[in-house]
Parts: structure tokens; C-alpha cells; sequence
DNA sequence: TCTTGCGGTACTAAGACGGG
DNA sequence: CCCGTCTTAGTACCGCAAGA
């Protein structure tokens, strides 16, 4: 069992594809099979079923572990060996949609001008699917919103948010508010909690929801009277001065919105990576 | 409903190539 | 020269859609 071998087992584990992990790897097709083959009889076991694709045995999950770690391993060596005082070289990020609207553009862009070595990327998803993609070593960090309970990642809390109940500016009270659908997040979203359980507290038992998968366009929608919403203070500022919204505020223990830096314990810091917790911290603290 | 053709998938055999 | 790795060429299987 070579280094080659775990990631070409790595890429067909991950893509359900000879053909495709093929492609990734720039190897034929037949070379791919012939590898995997002859890794699963080295280690005499089956590693995929094979049936219109390739999908993990038991075994097969086993080993994937292993060999991400170990792979995972050798990038580490690799980059620290590598690391230089200046940062550079690739950061992965995730960021929920919420918090890569609100909190990265700024600090982003100020990374970029001050270490423009670094090969930033960031994408966007929901927290469950980051909080994946760090165990799997897929992200060196991302901005996520629900505490985890996992000791395999390290989370810092970084950002805290007063949210507030929006409607269309036409709204009158709070009760009238309550009672339209609302918009919210399509799933994995503890402000839809937060938001349920204050409403159980005045009475309201029955939600119907509107969902929506970007925070712009639940702001959007309840400009356009479609419904509520609960969303962080700061992003509708400047929307309810113009008086295209309302806000109102809830109890405290129901408004506070935490959004949390999670990273693998594992994972090297690299410079990169520090500097952009550093300014992460910062401007946290503003 | 059955047949046929097509596209996508994985597997095998043979040979080229390069490093030790 | 041997061995491991890779490519080329060909085969088989499966699912799906179109047509009889």
C-alpha cells in the first residue's frame, strides 16, 4: 500500500466513480480500476460494491478513515515543513451564508491586501455540512452557528448578535407579527429554535414556515410583505432607517445569535491560518 | 410490451515506459 | 533486465429511451 494508492482510493470513495476519480487523478479509467484492485487484494477485502458505481464496504469505511488521516498527515508534514514566517500557500474556509454576508467581505478583503500570498477560497453552506467538511479535513476553519459537542474540533466563539423579529413596515404590533408565516432558513438553523421556543412562551404553537436558503432573500421576501422573520439587528439597519422594514425586539434569552470559529484539533495553524483568526478576533471585538 | 440501440460503467489483456 | 505503473484496445454489463 503506497501514498498513491490511499488517494486514488480516497478519490473514488469521495466521487462513487472509477470514471470520475479518474478524471480528477488524470489516469485512465482501467488504471484506476487496476489500483483499486490491487489494493483491495493486497489487503484481501472488498473495499466497494460495485454496482453502476463504487460505494464504500464496511471495510471500505474503515479504511477511508485512515487514509484521510494519513494523508492528511503528509500535507501537514508537508506544510510544516514549508510554513515561512510570511503567510502563504492555500486556506480553505467555510462560512454559513449568514456570516459570509455579514462578517467576511470586511475581513476579507483586508486579509487579501495584507498577505496577498495566501490562495484564499471560501465557501458557503450550512453548518452541519462545514462542520463535515472540517472533520474530513475538506476546510481548515469555518464561521458556523450552532456549539458543537465534538472532540475532534476546536471551536472559538467569535461573534455574538442581537437578533429581531422583522415584517413589512405595515405591521403594527408584535402579535400581528407572530401570527404571518415565517421566513426562515431551510434547515439546521438554531435561530428557527430560538425561535420556536419564544413563541411556545407567548402562546403560539403552530408556526408555518417559508423556506428560504439565503439570507438576502428572506429579507427580500419580507419587504415584500410575504411574512416574519428573525434575523441578526445589524444586517436590517439600514433597511429599517429607509423604512422598507420593521424590527422588533424579543426577550433576551430567545435573541442572542452565536456564530463560532470551528477547525479540526489536528489540523496544523498555519500562519495563514493564524493571522486570519487573529483578524477575525479583531474584528470581533468591535 | 418487447426489442433495439446508445451511453455510461467496470473489467481484462497486452504492451510501453522508466527506475533500480 | 526486472518489476511496477501506466496506457491502449477491446469486452461485458446495465439502464434508459425510442420505436415497432
Amino acid at each position: 500500500m503506497d501514498i498513491n494508492e490511499l488517494r486514488i482510493f480516497l478519490a473514488v470513495a469521495s466521487e462513487g466513480s472509477i470514471t470520475k476519480a479518474a478524471q480528477i487523478l488524470g489516469y485512465v479509467q482501467s488504471n484506476v480500476t487496476a489500483r483499486v484492485q490491487q489494493l483491495e487484494a493486497e489487503l484481501n477485502t472488498q473495499l466497494f460494491y460495485r454496482q453502476r458505481g463504487m460505494l464504500l464496504t464496511p471495510a471500505g469505511e474503515k479504511l477511508l478513515s485512515y487514509a484521510e488521516q494519513i494523508i492528511h498527515l503528509l500535507e501537514e508534514a508537508h506544510k510544516a515543513l514549508n510554513d515561512s514566517t510570511e503567510p502563504i500557500g492555500r486556506l480553505m474556509l467555510g462560512a454559513t451564508h449568514t456570516a459570509s454576508a455579514m462578517y467576511l467581505p470586511s475581513i476579507l478583503a483586508n486579509y487579501f491586501k495584507l498577505y496577498p500570498k495566501v490562495e484564499l477560497s471560501l465557501m458557503t453552506d450550512y453548518s452541519a455540512e462545514l462542520v463535515e467538511k472540517i472533520r474530513h479535513f475538506q476546510l481548515h476553519g469555518a464561521l458556523v452557528k450552532s456549539e458543537l459537542n465534538d472532540e475532534s474540533i476546536v471551536q472559538e466563539l467569535v461573534f455574538e448578535e442581537q437578533l429581531v423579529l422583522i415584517s413589512a413596515p405595515e405591521m403594527k404590533n408584535i402579535e400581528e407579527v407572530c401570527h404571518q408565516p415565517f421566513l426562515m432558513n431551510t434547515k439546521g438553523c438554531p435561530h428557527r429554535d430560538q425561535l420556536e421556543t419564544w413563541l411556545k412562551t407567548i402562546g403560539i404553537g403552530k408556526i408555518r414556515y417559508l423556506e428560504f436558503n439565503h439570507p438576502d432573500a428572506i429579507i427580500q421576501g419580507v419587504i415584500s410583505g410575504l411574512g416574519a422573520s428573525l434575523v441578526p439587528k445589524s444586517s436590517i439597519l439600514s433597511l429599517e432607517i429607509k423604512g422598507l422594514v420593521r424590527s422588533f425586539e424579543i426577550p433576551e434569552q430567545y435573541s442572542t445569535a452565536k456564530t463560532f470559529f470551528i477547525r479540526h484539533k489536528d489540523s496544523l495553524m498555519t500562519n495563514a491560518l493564524s493571522k486570519f483568526i487573529e483578524m477575525l478576533k479583531q474584528s470581533s471585538q468591535h
